[in-house]
DNA sequence: TGCCCGATTAACT
DNA sequence: GTTAATCGGGCAA
């Protein structure tokens, strides 16, 4: 397990913190597991919820980084942001999918499934596996009940359009690990290397 | 107050 | 490939 990541790894551009979270470990009750796939929502993107300005629901956003932001997704299912950049900028980072390693059994009962690849395979996956409501919405990324861990090892990180927007889609801001089995789409053919992303903790 | 629609998923045909 | 499920946010009225 590398570093435990600080405060201080989510206070840069989401653009930077987007692709460095690409296989760090995140545990919610120490359930969870590598982060495979990732999407960045700038304050200026038409796609992100804080694009409008500060509302209840996007609040979070706004506030400092290091936090989580949970929201309802289609009225079924909850999906969670890491908030990112010094306070007020409102952008964040969507987890995607995740590479189950710990706490397989509570997942697997949790999501109802067995095989692995669904466990944590799209954002709402990821929160019925890992636990995550309303209830964890402006909880602090770096206390429990969560904890995150920055990759060991270098990186193959690569980028592509992000899934299930209508606004700006041309933004390449979803990022994944190449080659994952655990990713929720593949990413496309000669998809964008970002390169070999050097473990960071700050 | 009412209406439309979404950073989704699973179960259909 | 298509669609139902399900609900709260955001905006028009």
């Amino acid at each position: 397990m590398g570093k435990r990541l600080t405060r201080g790894f989510f206070s840069r551009s989401v653009h930077e913190v987007a692709p460095d979270l690409i296989g760090a470990v995140l545990l919610v009750n120490g359930v969870g597991g590598r982060l495979v796939e990732v999407e960045a929502y700038h304050h200026t993107d038409p796609a992100a919820h804080s694009f409008i300005g500060p509302t209840e629901r996007n609040a979070v956003m706004f506030g400092p980084p290091g936090y989580a932001y949970v929201y309802r997704s289609y009225g079924i299912h909850w999906c969670m942001n890491l908030v990112c950049e010094p306070a007020g900028s409102a952008s964040a980072v969507l987890i995607r999918a995740i590479e189950p390693t710990e706490g397989l059994a509570v997942m697997r009962r949790r999501r109802g499934v067995a095989d692995e690849r669904l466990l944590c395979s799209g954002p709402g996956r990821v929160c019925e596996a890992l636990g995550v409501t309303r209830a964890h919405n402006g909880l602090a990324l770096t206390a429990p009940p969560f904890a995150i861990f920055a990759r060991k090892g270098d990186e193959e990180v690569i980028a592509g359009p992000r899934i299930g927007i209508t606004k700006a889609m041309e933004k390449p801001w979803r990022y994944g690990l190449k080659g994952s089995r655990f990713l929720s789409k593949p990413f496309a053919p000669g998809a964008t290397i970002v390169g070999k992303m050097p473990s960071r903790a700050r």
